[in-house]
DNA sequence: TATGAATGAGTTTTCATTCAT
DNA sequence: GATGAATGAAAACTCATTCAT
């Protein structure tokens, strides 16, 4: 659990950040409506007003509504994917290791649901998957590769195969978990088999 | 794998209604297009186009665009809803039914990816959450309980939790499958590493 | 008060048309929905299904919403304006006679208010002035003259404008009165001042 | 008639505002239209084209058709309600008071023929009837009103229902006006027995 | 005569984006 | 940087009317 701690630290200092730039801001409000409505029924019109900005001014900080959304996935990015995946930067070395970050991993979905919405939002939408790709699919190649040689330590045979299957298990669960309405999904119980099943 | 078959020979006599009605045209191609475009970046113009249709006439025979999105979702349920769950009206007896019916399902969604890559769409997508789930909440409970017999009957404990998980697993995959660009997700190791895992 | 049996029975008449031929059904039906909506907001599709008739087939009886609306004034001319103006043909010879019009005339407003709130929906749309004038100007033309002559008889200097000035009061009556949603206007206590002030 | 004088005083005043501003204008535009083509055949674009206005622009102005009107009515009542009830404030205490009055209410009329063909048009529209409700429902009984008072002062006995005839008198007097097309109205010597018969 | 599918122009409204101030 | 008026293209939807059957 200690491993838990370091990355607890480094939410912290993340989460520190008082004052808000003003593109900090219009990210911020983009990612609330686009998570609450979905990319496509949010307006620039709203956007602005939610962060208090004209509507004109929006688009000193970013040159479309692509560009908004481009940027605030790489914002999101930047400050947090070294929190997602600080775990596997040293490899996973041992179960512990592995439950650590899974479980993690969750605790940061779960605090993050506004943006995990807007990701599963953008993930079936083909129009913008171009933009989606770019930001996310290294980050996942990198975390396939991670359990890929967690599960090669282990000696296990299909190594990369599990690893894949891992997370898309790891994605099925959580678009389920942030899709369901009434907070219906047993996460904690799927978790814990998930960790049985994959450790 | 005589399950197997007579599947296939249902699958066979709905794909060989020839003659599309009117409204069989319309759904077909929107699907094709909600697919393609999204749903939110198909507009009803476009449908009409593709259906060789008015745009008026569209309203001929759905009163909204929401109404048709319902009414092809419907649509797609009613003929396929059976062949998706069938393996698991008579319950899953052995690990050959279990094998047998997510291969089935795979094989399915891979004959069947403009369907899947619009439900996929629509699952993020907040504005028609609810037509979503009206259609498919349903079906997903069926099959979580399908499999959640099927591992009570064979003494695993946590057989809800375990079903559950199995559930988003496939979702997950089905997911990745169906997203991924050039046909670059293994789709084959990652299904025989998910049945050896769950069986 | 003979006189007003007179007109009863002629009212009886007209009523006893009991079946009523396709044209008039319709005819019937999109009085009833001009009335009720505006004929602006009223659709031919709906004038259709209110008369239980295909709408290609309305067209068989009627070459446009302007003629359905021509022929609903037309028709209802041809069956009221007797009734309406019977009490004019032989002159208002007495006091009674102007008193006995005057309140029948209130009386078959109220007993057809589909109609008179028609009427007054017309009356300010210019788009159907000329059909709605080519029907009524005539017969309010016979009012005033009926009136006119009424007052001549009696002596009094400015029988036309008197004249004009009670059937622009009529109608400022009937209109109050139609268009007042709860029932709130008290017409019988201003038909009372109306007769006592202009007889 | 020094009463007349300063009300004249008044329309003066409020006639001398030049410069319209951008939503003055568009209402302006609409009231031309509206009064010309009927509300529900007047069409936003043509608003537009009226107002030298990007039809998109006229959102920014009035959220909607009915807003539009809805802004049109009461712009108008606030422009012009103290100057037709102005001679209502302090009571009606004389006959001269009565006489100018009505006159004066006529002489409005004429100079404002647009607004009282839309005021004609929308109140036998049952699709805006709420709306202009909304408006004149108020106005109109402060009207009775006013004349109610005035018939108690002199001491007659149905003052109400006086009132009431008289105020829907006024009503039907220019309608009957407003709406004939070739000023064949004899409006004048309508009006001198209007006056005659009600003071 | 009767049907209702089909049309296409029209309606209200939205929205990303630009631009003068 | 900041504003919000302005634009124009496009969206969903309606409707009088026509026409093949």
């Amino acid at each position: 659990m200690q491993e838990n701690n370091k990355i607890d630290n480094l939410k912290y200092k993340a989460a520190s950040n008082k004052a808000l730039s003003r593109d900090e801001l219009i990210i911020e409000s983009a990612l609330k409506l686009f998570s609450k409505l979905g990319f496509e029924n949010t307006s620039m019109q709203l956007v602005a007003k939610e962060a208090g900005v004209s509507k004109g001014n929006l688009y000193n900080y970013f040159n479309s509504k692509d560009h908004l959304l481009e940027s605030l996935l790489a914002h999101w990015a930047k400050k947090n994917i070294e929190l997602y995946s600080s775990g596997l930067n040293y490899g996973l070395k041992s179960v512990d290791d592995f439950e650590n970050l899974v479980r993690y991993n969750f605790k940061l979905i779960k605090s993050d649901k506004y943006f995990w919405k807007l990701y599963y939002n953008l993930a079936g939408q083909p129009s913008v998957n171009k933009i989606f790709m770019k930001v996310f699919y290294p980050f996942k190649m990198k975390y396939i590769l991670g359990f890929s040689n967690y599960y090669k330590h282990k000696g296990i045979e299909n190594y990369n195969a599990k690893a894949t299957l891992l997370v898309s298990a790891i994605d099925g669960v959580a678009l389920s978990y942030i899709m369901m309405i009434n907070n219906e999904y047993p996460l904690n119980e799927v978790l814990n088999e998930l960790i049985k099943q994959y450790k």
